[in-house]
DNA sequence: GAATAATCGAGACGGTACGTCTCGTCTTTCC
DNA sequence: GGAAAGACGAGACGTACCGTCTCGATTATTC
């Protein structure tokens, strides 16, 4: 299973590229960023970017994945409402704050619409996130914690969509505040549906 | 009030570029029209529109609410889940087939990511828009067909999410059947919160 | 004596840039070509054109100094009168007729009019087409043939002036004739000046 | 001999119009002066220009023809170098000094290259004021100070022409001293052609 | 250890949209 | 009906970014 010959792609310049890609979205914003400031700042040739990756939201992405997946436990306390709470709390922590994530996802969230081809590659990422939520929702619905007639495909766009609604709009904070609401919001869809008298 | 000497704002441009803008929209997606090609369809100069509007998105945010008001209603079914489904359904309406405003909201949503100023004016519409959602469920809650305690704004933030959600990600269709399905959720937030034994 | 790293400058993209600037510049004149049109013609970026020459006027500017110098050569025929009926021949067959280069000198002149800093570089090549003028007549005065105290600059300006009034304002042609007439008129300078009595 | 219902076309318009126009072009140069610019400084609107002009070029030309009118004399000093020197110095003098008329001129030989019809009503004006300079040259042909097989029409080019170049180069001054060294080396040419040996 | 091959930083390239500017015309209200 | 005010259609300008291509230099492998 031999590579071949010629120099092999340089993990310094990769590490770099993702790393100046954060930075700079995080300070200026993701409209603010061109391909051309990345490799600048990371010291790299643009071809360098365009060989590995096929577009800017394609590295930002990347960096993303990366930041994301070293974060966010999955949370098991044994009950719905901890078990959100807990996931919520982090996954929000990471999108507050100077330092946070949000520009970064808004970013790719925004590109996402303006170019199909990425669009796809963005949804699978979402696709996978969307996982952990359901995998805590279809696990209370077994508890008995929630009704079993309750969609967990549409609860998961809620909580989901509440947080990207916030995270797009800014208007109202995202925060431990806010999970714990949710959780709570969410726990109230516990008993089958009241009946008409 | 007089307006004092000049030539008056032309009407006749000022549809025609709206309805342009529309129409191409709907046709290419926002990310392949351009200021250009709307000034051109609508026989207009391009200056005419940066005379009255900032950017290309502040024509189209224009353009959306002028067609969102003229076919969205407000509903009074005297229930609840009659006055959401008929909301979200023809919100979801207007949403959904080839000459949908999808494209329209999906692209001012993400011009609103790239360009700090704008997203202040798309906020302030969609504050507009969650009016709407919101005085639905405060009837409700004053009908007592809502729990007193739940959080109006959050409860609002996951029903228009989940519809963004769908919307930007298009992993799910938006119909009448996710309408029912969301009104029919959100009634089970009938009774107090049960206490813990 | 290293031209340091990156693509070098591309000769082809810089050729097909000026030889189309003159072809479009002799057949619809200055005022009624682009920027826009040179690139599109010479299928090149409009960039590239800005990146070499700051507008349009310098763009054509080169051109006309390529032409010219290839065009005109420096006569030595061993009288002044030969020398100067030769010189002015061929700089005004350059300017004659329908394949001219009447309409770019025509159009610089203008632009070093309307444009301060344009203005330095044009002066500069002038300045650069009188050395030739200057050398014959200082070598006629060295052979004798104008008398000394002939003000050399001021000729140059009356033998270029009149080609140029010619040229802008297009009374009077500009041709073998015209050239044999400035050249006897100037030999007529041989003796110095006579005295008052 | 009425003149017909309606308003009269306003004296004080034109006069501000005109006095305006030459103002700014001497403060800032014919290319960065603006039809809008003279409208709103002369108090007046845009089409009241342009109801009486056909463009700013004829404005500025009519506002020259006011002007060089008023100033230059037509001399008579009995002798052809005292005439010539008297015409050329206050010609000259009107393009001299920050106050001068240069920038107007040089705005109006610019704007004849780039506009073809225009150029028509420039070159009629240009030809009226080579009428005084030739009936000098003319009346010295006919008191036998200069040669009767000099080319009166190549003069004229060649003085004005020298005065053109000057003007629309600025490379040396046009002032007294100018006019002295034309005149001297005009008046040079009386001889009939020195004969070869 | 020379030849081959892929990567690297640098930066020019073709292309496209942007938002500004000016022109000369058209429209409205006031006198 | 002329005048000031100012919006209009048209279209060139110069800038910014994209994603590709070219250059000479720098590693790796293969012969």
């Amino acid at each position: 299973m031999s590579t071949g010959p010629g120099r092999k792609r340089s993990e310094e310049a990769r590490r770099a590229i993702l790393d100046v890609a954060v930075e700079l979205l995080r300070t200026r914003g993701y409209g603010n960023v061109t391909v051309d400031d990345i490799a600048a700042q990371a010291g790299v040739g643009k071809q360098t970017i365009y060989r590995w990756w096929r577009s800017k939201a394609d590295v930002v992405l990347e960096a993303l994945a990366d930041h994301a997946s070293a974060t966010i436990p999955v949370p098991d306390t044994g009950g719905l409402e901890g078990d959100l709470t807990a996931f919520l709390s982090s996954t929000f922590r990471a999108l507050s704050g100077p330092q946070s994530l949000a520009a970064v996802m808004r970013g790719l969230m925004a590109q996402a619409q303006l170019d199909e081809e990425f669009a796809d590659r963005f949804r699978t990422y979402i696709e996978g996130r969307r996982g952990v939520l359901r995998s805590l929702l279809v696990r209370a619905v077994a508890r008995g914690e929630l009704a079993p007639d309750v969609e967990v495909e549409l609860l998961v766009d809620m909580l989901f969509g509440a947080m990207w609604y916030r995270l797009l709009l800014g208007h109202a904070p995202l925060g431990r505040r806010a999970a714990a609401a949710l959780a709570a919001l969410t726990c109230r869809l516990t008993s089958p549906r009241a009946l008409e008298p």
